[in-house]
DNA sequence: GATATATTTGAATATATGTTCAGATATTCA
DNA sequence: TGAATATCTGAACATATATTCAAATATATC
């Protein structure tokens, strides 16, 4: 149970101090694995740039080359093309080239999902 | 249409080359508007960092104070402090004091669905 | 092969950011 | 009131990051 006092953890060295050790132990035990916790942190940081954010909502709808985003957002190709990158490092934007013009869409549905999911928040 | 040889917006400057004139525009068209661009792009960024991620993944299931939260990442209280501001000053998080003590929770269900369907898509 | 186009790459730089530290507030209880 | 606890605040520093620039690839066309 919880206790007004704060109690220690880790031992002698008694550096840390904790009002709900219950608590602080159930989180300890229904935590996220540290694994997924950084993949989906990764995520959530790449999407974390207005710029990054505004790529990946305009290929909700129609698949792009760098040279159309460069033009829609206003920034360098190069910048672009940086960007990009990350998404696919990330595997929440997938390529396919046609000659010299390689088109970028959204991995899956399940990608598209998240970012609406995140629309409906501030758009209600 | 579109068309295989690169295209100038801009009028006279000609600075900006685009292939697919019709998606650019499109893509201005539909484009999210830059308020809630802007105010999603900060929500996904405050979540797109290790540390702050587990606090509000362990805030999805119990309130917690400071103290605990400090126990539970290793980190100082006020490392957790600061941290909490950013995700009060976007409403994920909201708070209720106790006496001394200050209990953190989830603004609303809304977030939490936020944080689940992120959570499915690294786990599926 | 040589030229032109579309994209990528790596280095550099200016800016943003997470944590720490020292000290300030707020609340409780003797 | 004064001591103790819990949290907050602002400055500082070390690290991370977005964009730019110059140059390299890859593909298509002449």
């Amino acid at each position: 149970m919880s206790s007004a006092k704060a109690k220690c953890l880790d031992g002698d060295a008694c550096q840390v101090r904790v009002i709900h050790l219950d608590r602080v132990e159930r989180a300890r035990r229904e935590t996220v694995s540290g694994k997924e916790l950084t993949r989906l942190s990764s995520i959530y940081k790449v999407l974390g740039d207005p710029s990054r954010l505004k790529i990946v909502m305009a290929l909700r709808n129609v698949e792009m080359c760098v040279c159309d985003l460069a033009a829609f957002l206003g920034l360098t190709e190069s910048a672009i093309s940086h960007q990009l990158r990350r998404f696919k490092d990330l595997a929440l934007v997938k390529s396919r080239r046609e000659g010299q013009v390689i088109y970028y869409s959204l991995d899956d549905e399940h990608v598209a999902e998240l970012l609406n999911v995140g629309l409906a928040h501030v758009t209600e």
